[in-house]
DNA sequence: GCAAATAGGGATATCGTTTATCCGTAATAG
DNA sequence: CTATTACGGATAAACGATATCCCTATTTGC
């Protein structure tokens, strides 16, 4: 069970959009070159981020995106599940239910109580995430990358902002 | 991203076990019966809990499986990890080494700050499994599993364990 | 108005994982 | 000795993740 790269990017992507100036917009184009990584695929996680209305969007050249919220208003779990989904990481197929002992039409009062638990660390791992603002992490960066390289991926962005 | 069919199979198996007399065992084909899941796949997972010495087995006639502790001394993180791998959910790709200003060579000190949330978070997921034990699932089926169910299903259960 | 650049969406292809089955081997109980 | 079992390897089908391509609508700058 492995998260898809799309969240890494996303998550990544939106740290780059934090430091945009008011206003302007950065393309699939220079994200995808500024992390490596494949336009086409890399715009389907921007797409999914722009569905989830973390961040908006213009067309035309000088087009892109920005965030559609403030740092401090975007949680790692907005982004996580904007590209990866609501859905509980644990299905319950309710083998229960086939239990050769169990009287016939015999019907659930309460959902399984290996999937409520299981549901329970679902739910650990998404407030975890919910605690986490992206100007968290924005303030984790500015101390811990380089200043030359913080300026300079600074300047790199805005050469490309429209 | 979402837990194998296994692991949800494991958690069952292992209840069903929890209430083995000591020394007996129960053969992959009365827990996939008793499930109603296919015999031989269901096997893999078993070997799985077989390989993190989390049951114990015999062969032959009236052989089968049998927890190697006490419920009490299992946790849900034994039985998951057991089947679906100690590997976080969340791989770094490191992409940020891909960032076009970054000097030639440079060497990251510290893991990627994005990584280190998503594995916070991985950690809060496993820390919430390894705090519930086989024997708390086992009382909470005692308590909401009606009494003749529960009762027909132990006796199900013996007559098949060798 | 026109050309270039952009987001968006659909179609398609590739790859790896999950799910599932089958078979052969070794061990064991009766 | 026979039947039954766990175990491991080989294989295949189904599915999702990854990736690319193409078409459309929109917008910017000329």
């Amino acid at each position: 069970m492995i998260l898809k790269s799309q969240v890494e990017w996303a998550l990544h992507c939106c740290a780059i959009l934090a430091g945009l100036p008011k206003g302007r917009y950065l393309s699939t184009k220079a994200l995808a070159e500024f992390h490596g990584v494949p336009k086409e695929y890399l715009s389907k996680a921007l797409q999914s981020l722009s569905q989830a209305g973390l961040v908006h969007t213009t067309l035309g050249p000088s087009g892109g995106y920005r965030l559609a919220r403030t740092p401090d208003e975007l949680t790692f779990l907005d982004i996580v599940e904007a590209v990866e989904g609501k859905a509980r990481t644990f299905v319950c197929n309710n083998i229960r239910a086939n239990n050769p002992c169990r009287p016939q039409g015999y019907c659930e009062s309460a959902p399984c109580a290996v999937a409520r638990v299981m549901w329970e660390a679902d739910e650990a791992w998404r407030e975890k995430l919910r605690s986490v603002q992206l100007s968290d992490l924005i303030d984790t960066l500015a101390k811990e990358v380089p200043a030359e390289l913080w300026k300079k991926s600074f300047e790199w962005v805005l050469e490309r902002a429209g």
